[in-house]
DNA sequence: TGTATAAGTCTCTTTTAGAGACCGTATCAT
DNA sequence: ATGATACGGTCTCTAAAAGAGACTTATACA
């Protein structure tokens, strides 16, 4: 545990870079969303309302960057282009379900220490 | 799986709220740091020297608001104020260590993709 | 007397995210 | 032919969040 923690002090660490993404706030969305099977971009934005274009694009090119997904595109007039999970992508909805799964089994935990917590305040 | 997306679509979702707790970057490094066991505010803040204080405090407020960590003070001179975890806190632990075993595990391929998308862009 | 520590707070600046108009190309309906 | 629609984005402007670092009050110690 104690190791892990030593690995994350480090500027350039691994982990960090990991749990930036998990931090992108929109990544693991993307990810959810993908699991089913490819989609396109602009399916995308459908499925995800609440993101803009603009970060939809970013935290798309970073989860390509990192390999996490694959981005092809057809060259259909106009053209399309297809977001599908990698195999290291779909790696990580083990953990990350882990970390849903978690929440969702807490989360009345958790809304009773906020209201304790409103109260108090 | 997709139900754990529909559910995450709601605005207050309390998946959402966990996520963003991951999210917040520091509070990982928090929880890892309290796991061995009580600490206090400049401990902390000197065992995380990246992290300014203002934002160790807003973290930790969070963290205490959704009862993962505890907040005690001590009528010392001048007072001290010792952080712990709650059990719900050390039950996160689990889960998180989860991705970051994974974040470890991937880091070789991850930093291959990396390469390969920056030599090609 | 001067310095250090406790746990934060306050202000200022920089970074990041969000809203939403805009782009060129091509298809379809009128 | 004309206009609406769709594709996958980019661009700019604004609002929110994060980082740097000085400052606070009270006490202890050299």
């Amino acid at each position: 545990m104690r190791d892990m923690l030593d690995q994350m002090d480090l500027a350039n660490c691994p982990v960090r870079h990991v749990l930036d993404h998990i931090a992108a706030k929109w990544t693991t969305l993307i990810l959810l969303e993908l699991e089913p099977g490819p989609c396109r971009f602009n399916a995308l934005a459908r499925s995800l309302p609440d993101i803009s274009r603009r970060m939809l694009t970013q935290s798309l090119r970073d989860l390509e960057r990192d390999g996490l997904i694959a981005r092809q595109v057809f060259p259909t007039k106009p053209p399309s282009v297809e977001y599908a999970l990698t195999d290291l992508g779909r790696s990580l909805l083990g953990p990350l379900c882990a970390l849903i799964d978690w929440a969702k089994a807490s989360a009345p935990e958790i809304a009773t220490a906020r209201a304790a917590f409103a109260a108090q305040a």
